[in-house]
DNA sequence: GCAAAAGTGTTAGGGTTACACCCATGT
DNA sequence: ACATGGGTGTAACCCTAACACTTTTGC
């Protein structure tokens, strides 16, 4: 292999985010709107253009910035996604990502053209952006069945009832109240924080956990699997 | 985002390749030598850089072209590695791949400067190469648990002990003999082909399994586990 | 008959699933 | 007292893991 052939160079990057957000019931996820014509307007995932001396990852977090004025974030890589649509200006390689907000940070609301929607509700978008989506639902499914991710995405303490509505969320079906309650004690991965939620409306309070991440740390080290 | 600015369009891409292959008794894969000054003739894995006009899978199946001889091939990307380490020319983003390779296409020698290892012997390699290394490693220990990906690399017709052997290298630990017997019988994805192996020593000859593609199939619509 | 590899069953423990009612609270 | 959501146990089944000896073959 030789890189010293300058017709090389002639490519583009670009990156798309999958943003997931929960909002204490409902798994949420962002798209813009294409600023220019055509297709002015259109549904996309945020996307940027990353700059030739910018790392994929910074152009990323600057997309979070932009659409959520956000700091703290998670990123994991999707996939490249390189298909040779020509634009008239060149080829353009979109290296996908994965995004979760922490629940603290979803309340304020998207910058101008950005909303939260319910996945199950994502339109048709321009490109190939639903293949992005769509690759990044099923990488959401195995990474909430195998790590303790759905964590970032709950506020810092939680309810059962919101663990157990976010895995239903995101593996797109019912799990069995008790079973899930049973299995999430066997793990011993929550912490009971002998409190109750602030009332909102007339029922039994429920009461909060948070999660022991050094006991995670621990586990972590021999056989990364959760098993939801 | 726009793309109107000429100014993005900088970049190279290559593809480096992780190749597995089983030879009847070890997993094995593939590592090249750097063609040229600098570290010229250091150990890398197998690698070209893709044309703007190519999609990056052409690339790759031109590498396993040139290296193996090959037109018959499972590919499948693993990330894209995009760091900004700076070449005089440009930068260089490797989309890199894994890549299994059918028993029956193991026998021929593979072209000069490329040789089979074990993995466990890999050595030092230039650039981020040990990076990508590592991360097939884990793709191919998910897979191969998870789907049943070791078929792509035994023969048509294999013996229980080969199967053994195989997951045992992939997975990188013993497994118990008679657990994984009962669990492939289980499964009812191996058709028994009522013959016996060629004899080779003097021991008592196995006999033969294949895979049944067409179960597998109709099983893998609901739900994607193997489970291994 | 011996060396080399193939083949084969049982048991205990733990995980998974299916399933329905009472409890605590605010109004 | 009622409406709303919170919280809890048991039994059957299946899967897993641990474990060692006998069989078949060629020489």
């Amino acid at each position: 292999m030789s890189t010293h052939d300058s017709s090389y160079f002639q490519v583009a990057l670009s990156t798309s985010l999958v943003v997931y957000g929960f909002d204490g019931e409902n798994l949420l996820t962002l798209i813009g709107q294409k600023p220019q014509e055509p297709y002015k307007g259109a549904p996309m995932l945020p996307t940027t253009m990353v700059k030739p001396d910018q790392s994929v990852e910074d152009a990323a977090a600057a997309v979070l910035t932009e659409s959520l004025g956000l700091s703290d974030y998670y990123l994991e890589q999707l996939n490249a996604f390189s298909k040779l649509y020509r634009k008239p200006e060149g080829r353009v390689v979109n290296i996908a990502h994965y995004s979760l907000i922490k629940h603290e940070l979803m309340e304020r609301k998207p910058a101008a053209g950005y909303q939260w929607i319910r996945p199950k509700e994502m339109p048709d978008l321009v490109y190939d952006h639903n293949q992005i989506f769509d690759f990044a639902q099923e990488r959401l499914k195995r990474r909430v069945k195998h790590r303790p991710i759905g964590f970032r995405l709950l506020p810092k303490e939680f309810s059962f009832n919101q663990i157990h509505l976010l895995y239903e969320q995101t593996l797109g079906k019912k799990l069995d109240k008790r079973n899930f309650h049973k299995k999430l004690m066997r793990s011993k991965l929550l912490i009971d924080e002998h409190k109750a939620e602030k009332m909102d409306g007339s029922n039994k309070p429920s009461h909060l956990y948070s999660f022991n991440e050094k006991r995670y740390n621990k586990l972590n080290l021999r056989g990364y699997d959760f098993k939801f």
